[in-house]
DNA sequence: ATGTTACTATGTGTATACACAATCCATTGT
DNA sequence: ACAATGGATTGTGTATACACATAGTAACAT
């Protein structure tokens, strides 16, 4: 077993106890390498027969998945990887505008101090990883900065649902280079938004993020109008 | 099969057509019903031979309920029926604020004269059914006004989660009782909404939505504090 | 009395078997 | 040429069987 089970921002993960786990994180890595493509059809007989296991927990692993917006599931009709169009990602977007918004508000009142240092950190590392030029850095810096501020937001929903929608679109080769291409400003975008939470400034802090993540969604946005929508015709 | 399936916000429902979606619906409907009570064990085994089908089709709608919040589920250990607290409840009416608002907002800038049509009878509705103290009459226009909105919102994704956060503490009892309390409160509050959306006015669209949202969660609360939480140890 | 071990029962996790719905192709009729 | 019909084929939906993990209980030792 050689997959590489992607990490994004995922909650601290359950060890793999039960083949039905195994199928779950195979099949979703696969969706985010894009090893399996948007629109492609699958068998559940075809990922029971590769993994060696029977069909019973690689059905109860795709109907997850189907919760989660990764498949789509006609009875009868078999699976099939679901393909973003323009609209969803508008949709996705417009909810983290909302639901990050929130939490960076609700952030800037927590008074813990452990929590804030370790934003303070995470911002650090943001900087040091963009002035040497190291992307994998950088990403780490960024996932660990959100991780901090959904832990000082204290909403573990919002926090799960915002993981989720952030899996539907890193998926998508456009948005690894939406992110790699603005390493540098993105990092004095998350500035402020750093500085108004240690600063307890919710309204700042909520109108920071909201003009960050506004930013992210027009590069992705553009990157796909411009490279992607003129050599396909339907979804990404 | 004499069981209730519960219409609430959901979406148009797909037809019955295989055991698992029915092993779905029956057990969502005594969840909400508090036919299954917070904290309760079940067993896959047992609904099967209730419904008189196998474990297999059951297995994967409990599957599904666990993905949407309705059951807890650990490996060998079990099924449970979730049972919220009331941080929970505070982080769901936070997450219905921030994105029923963004609806809101977004219903404003809607053109479409027949969805507004749809909105200003759903609010016409509602005043009558005040009138008459008509409960269930009530409650129907408050799904249509809220369904009504999220249509001019036009965000499908948003809607989908906020119907599953509505399904979560429609279960309480006391969300009944949150609900038929204020009915007159709360249509005084859906005018100025239903006005301000109509009248292309995003920002009070939003803030009065907002603001209503809120006094849903302070009754819900409220009633929580003083009437349950005297009585149990744990969540409801 | 308390802690430990062995045994039992229950129910989960998984494999396997099979019926039938849906799709595809070839054949037939117009 | 094209529509309609009738098998083959594939793969889903479901039933059933079974191994074993876990929880509970009883017997025993300390």
């Amino acid at each position: 077993m050689t997959e590489n089970i992607s990490t994004t921002h995922s909650q601290p993960v359950e060890a793999v106890r039960t083949f039905r786990q195994q199928a779950y994180n195979v099949v979703k890595a696969r969706i985010l390498n894009r090893d399996l493509k948007p629109g492609q059809n699958i068998t559940d007989s075809q990922i029971a027969v590769e993994l060696n296991i029977s069909r019973t927990p690689v059905r109860e692993a795709l109907r997850e998945l189907e919760h989660e917006g990764f498949l789509i599931n006609q009875p009868r009709q078999g699976w099939r990887v679901y393909s973003l169009s323009l609209e969803d990602i508008h949709e996705i977007f417009d909810i983290k505008v909302a639901l990050e918004g929130m939490l960076a508000r609700q952030a800037a009142q927590c008074t813990d101090s452990e929590k804030q240092a370790t934003l303070r950190e995470a911002m650090e590392q943001m900087k040091q990883a963009v002035a040497l030029h190291d992307y994998a850095a950088w990403r780490q810096a960024d996932i660990e900065l959100h991780r901090a501020i959904f832990a000082m937001g204290m909403n573990g929903q919002a926090a799960r649902i915002i993981d989720n929608l952030n899996e539907q679109w890193y998926r998508l080769r456009i948005g690894f280079l939406a992110l790699q291409g603005r390493t540098e400003q993105s990092c004095r975008e998350h500035e402020p938004v750093v500085t108004a939470i240690l600063a307890g400034d919710g309204d700042a802090a909520e109108s920071q993020m909201r003009l960050h993540i506004n930013n992210v969604r027009q590069e992705l946005v553009h990157l796909l109008v411009n490279l992607v929508l003129p050599f396909t015709q339907a979804g990404v």
